[in-house]
RNA sequence: CGCGGGAUGGAGCAGUUGGUAGCUCGUCGGGCUCAUAACCCGAAGGUCGAAGGUUCAAGUCCUUCUCCCGCAACCA
């Protein structure tokens, strides 16, 4: 008999720092499906990965005096462990420096363009010249380069393209007549109105930088990111190279598990490049939402960062993944917080089904020796329970269909606190007093030994190493893990159990708080410790604490300036009279600012930093002589001078007279 | 009218194709002592953001509105 093949992906991460807890969440529940799969007798192939190339890791790894290559292999060591900490049970590893994967991606590239869906043309962005860098529109922040803080100016560049646009119709038709394709569905119509607003092509090349794959036969070219990164899920196969083997037997995936900020590319792009390579389109891409932490994303230079190794040394991996699977509903944001985890994990895994296992095996070493005894004759609620524990197997799979982790969840937890009820109703330390209901009392250690090895067997795909430590309490651990032994009963005779530590000890939230609090007030120490040396020039060290994804970019010195340059800016001391919010714009303030004899308006783009009451009778530093600008309809005149560490800012604020000049 | 998401008992969330509103925690009361001060039972508590509409029937479909949250715009 042949096994039905599975195949399924997580995104390939950007190394360009540490992962966070986003990251683990997404491969944890790749990793559970994997294993459930598995299980089930799926042929399962499961593939992670990293996504080496671009101009940020360049970058990274010239401000740190590494090659990129010498970047990247480090901190993709650190990837690779946390996974194993995780006990990722990944098949494959692609990372897209590996030759494999160059190569094949160029021979994708050439496919591409001998169909005649690539043309070589001109890209046209906001270039930086100092950082040798394009943006876009909406990249550049007012005109600046978000890196260096210079302006940008407009630029082409020759740049190859892929005929995107040409896909459009078929695209649409994908989301209109496969509703499977994208889940959940919410995200399926967003991807419909942006493919309907019609698509333009997509540059897929570079010139501006060359730490990436380089374009066959134009080399100074090198591919651009997303031909590249998503290819992976085809070349980690053999695709087009080797296509008898793995990409013969597991393309098209079945999934591709992705974060709901890169849907787009899942679903438009990636199924574009693969309709221009006339080849099958992926069944399936699931969107997940973010784990968010009060007051918004995590920031690792905030310091709230969460970070899954030190939870893991405290609790366990088991417990931070039972707690990541059921605790967010698959496709929706999340929050989380200590003690919501720390309640989760004493409620569910402590309570119910460690105590539980824990009071059964006890019951049977005092009362039948350690020895599981034969089934002997139902009575009363012996059916129930055994219906509900054998009939936990089919709906546990029903919800993994639809990527339910928690519910799935859920339903062996209905299994678990049955079986505590279970315990109640038949009272087991009554029926010992009474020699006359030893066969009773047997017939109830039986059941419970059964109800709590087809826990095992549940669980074993969320938490294979507290399945694995029930089963050795069981007296089973000798024992093959198959999934079809859930839906039989009566199978322990004369096993013998044996208590051990318990699976998961009861935690005392109140100090376990205070004591991850202690932790991340270390973290965000370290964290302000980590900008002061960046900002006395040890950039290099902060890099380190740089995180992938919305983080403030590393700032770079800029160039040096003439010493006539920095005569031409007028500092003064302005005193703020007053301050409102801008009528039309969130973010702006406006502010009245008198300077000697002078008054002027000067509007700064820092309302989310100041209440404006807060702001009155500052003394600050001023540009005065900055050319007057209309911001949202209102003039500004000069500019207010702030210090930024990325997510607080500071008034330059002096006790000089205002009018004062500075320099 | 920039795009999108959300609004369900005190808190956090589930609610598949429309058919008596569920779960966990918390609260109150009770039971039990095998067990990790754990377990079990019962109760209180919701006009499912508001108003209309479709339907025999709507948290679930349609329209309008209010309020939150992302992203976008404004950040001299």
């Amino acid at each position: 008999m042949t096994k039905k093949p599975y195949y399924i992906t997580t995104p390939i991460y950007y190394p360009s720092s540490n992962l966070h807890i986003g990251h683990t969440y997404c491969t944890v529940m790749a990793d559970a499906m994997a294993r459930f799969k598995r299980l089930e007798g799926y042929d399962v192939r499961f593939l992670t990965g990293t996504d080496e190339h671009g101009q940020k890791i360049q970058k990274l790894a010239d401000a740190k005096g590494v090659t990129p290559q010498a970047y990247v292999d480090e901190v993709v060591d650190g990837i690779k462990k946390l996974w194993a900490t995780m006990e990722i049970s990944y098949d494959d590893f692609i990372r897209t420096t590996e030759d494999r994967h160059v190569r094949r991606v160029q021979e994708i590239f050439k496919k591409m363009y001998a169909k005649g869906d690539i043309y070589k043309g001109e890209y046209e962005g906001l270039y930086c010249t100092p950082c040798e860098a394009f943006w876009t529109e909406t990249q550049a922040v007012d005109g600046k380069c978000p890196d260096c803080g210079r302006p940008v100016e407009k630029a082409k560049e020759e740049a190859y393209f892929f005929k995107l646009s040409k896909y459009q119709d078929r695209l649409i038709d994908l989301f209109e007549n496969n509703p499977e394709f994208l889940q959940p569905e919410s995200r399926r119509n967003e991807m419909l109105a942006f493919v309907k607003q019609g698509l333009d092509d997509l540059c897929i090349s570079r010139t501006s930088f060359d730490w990436g794959v380089p374009v066959p036969g134009d080399e100074k070219h090198v591919i651009y990111v997303w031909l590249d990164a998503l290819s992976n899920y085809a070349t980690a196969l053999g695709y087009p190279e080797k296509m008898d083997d793995l990409y013969a037997k597991y393309w098209p995936a079945d999934v591709h598990l992705v974060g709901k900020e890169i849907v787009r590319f899942h679903t438009v792009i990636w199924p574009a490049m693969l309709m221009s390579l006339d080849a099958p389109l992926p069944k399936q891409v699931l969107g997940h939402g973010w784990i968010l932490l009060e007051g918004g994303k995590m920031s690792k230079s905030r310091g709230n960062c969460v970070d899954p190794v030190k939870l893991i040394d405290r609790y366990g991996v088991d417990a931070l993944k039972y707690f990541l699977l059921r605790e967010y509903t698959f496709g929706q944001d999340g929050v989380f917080t200590n003690e919501v985890m720390l309640n989760r994990m004493n409620y569910d895994l402590a309570n119910d089904l460690g105590n539980l296992v824990s009071r059964t095996v006890s019951m049977i070493e005092k009362y039948d020796g350690g020895i599981v005894p034969a089934a002997g004759t139902d009575e009363g609620t012996d059916a129930e329970l055994k219906a509900i524990c054998t009939g936990a197997a089919e709906k546990v799979s029903a919800y993994m269909d639809k990527f339910s982790f928690s519910q799935a969840l859920e339903e062996i937890w209905v299994a678990i606190r049955r079986t505590n009820k279970y315990i109640d109703e038949t009272m087991p330390w009554a029926l010992a007093k009474d020699p006359e209901k030893k066969d009773r009392l047997d017939t109830v250690m039986h059941n419970l030994a059964e109800a709590l090895r087809i826990v095992s067997i549940l669980i074993y795909p969320f938490m294979h190493s507290t399945s694995e430590k029930m089963r050795e309490q069981l007296g089973i651990a000798d024992q093959e893990i198959r999934w079809e032994d859930t839906f039989v009963f009566d199978v322990l005779n004369g096993n013998t159990v044996k208590k051990g530590d318990a699976i998961f000890p009861r935690m005392d939230v109140e100090k376990e708080l205070a004591a991850l609090e202690e932790m991340q007030k270390a973290q965000m120490e370290e964290a302000a410790k980590m900008a002061a040396a960046a900002e006395g020039g040890a950039a290099e060290e902060a890099k380190e604490e740089g995180e992938a994804e919305g983080d403030a970019p590393e700032i770079p010195y800029k160039d040096f300036i003439e010493f006539d340059d920095f005569e031409k800016i007028d500092f003064r001391v302005g005193k703020i009279l007053s301050a409102e919010k801008h009528p039309k714009a969130d973010k702006l303030l406006v502010f009245q600012v008198k300077i000697g004899k002078d008054t002027r308006q000067i509007i700064s783009g820092v309302a989310e930093h100041f209440k404006p009451e807060d702001c009155v009778g500052k003394k600050v530093l001023v540009v005065a002589n900055l050319k007057p600008r209309k911001l949202r309809g209102l003039e500004s005149h000069g500019m207010l001078m702030f210090a930024d560490n990325g997510d607080r800012m500071e008034f330059m604020t002096t006790i000089a007279r205002d009018g004062e000049v500075v320099c």
